[in-house]
DNA sequence: TTTATATATGAACTATAATTCATATAAACG
DNA sequence: CGTTTATATGAATTATAGTTCATATATAAA
């Protein structure tokens, strides 16, 4: 599975909470890592070590600037796709319900008594 | 960080190897678990355990119709949510120049020397 | 009602990833 | 120079996730 597991390493690599709330800090533009730390109140080190990870994954480029180095997007798309995923996750969030089974027995398979329509 | 958790369980779900090529079977059609298996050449436990997963994050549903338990996803903009970040990851992989420096040190900053253009 | 088929589950193990801490590097400034 | 400021790195720790195996559950068929 090749191209699966690049895809997976990209996606996982976004999926992380500290690196999606960077992301969206880039998102709105360029910035150092002291800012992203005492923003989100983390570690230097750690948003660092989540940096490097994002740039791996070339999700993100750095430029140095004197002793500051410089974090953005490598491409706006990606800031597009982190609002349509959480656009997405949160309407799939509301059909919980299918976990749930409001119906009896019988009606199972049909979705009968369930609360969110079958799609 | 309420959001960025949830939507970081969200793209994690997908983005693991496994997972992702259930979810690419299944954009196709929904499938049972012993069909996603004999596809995949992966255990049925493993299988199970996946879509299980992918179950709690909403992102299937299951319906059972005899002994076998078809799974589908629960929308069909998760196929293209997944066929958009397929596309946009060999993109941004194709500027791997990024790590590399063509240019002298002085023009790091600039970008001069880059493969890549800045964006 | 025993047997076969399909799926789910849970515990144990293994692998991977996130976090912290101490320290290294490197540029700017006195 | 030595010092301050900004970032990176690596080892150690902890947490999370993937995989396997044995077995449980449940439907269907003999």
């Amino acid at each position: 599975m090749p191209i699966e597991e690049d895809q997976a390493r990209f996606l996982k690599c976004i999926g992380e909470p500290t690196r999606l709330q960077i992301l969206k800090l880039l998102a709105k533009g360029e910035k150092c890592v002291g800012e992203l730390a005492s923003v989100l109140n983390k570690e230097q080190s750690l948003v660092s070590h989540h940096l490097r990870a994002l740039k791996e994954c070339n999700i993100v480029k750095d430029e140095q600037e004197a002793q500051k180095v410089y974090y953005k997007l490598t491409d706006v798309r990606l800031a597009k796709l982190i609002i349509d995923s959480e656009a997405l996750m949160k309407e799939l969030s509301l059909c919980e319900c299918q976990e749930v089974n409001y119906g009896r027995e019988e009606n199972k398979r049909t979705g009968e008594g369930q609360i969110c329509p079958a799609s």
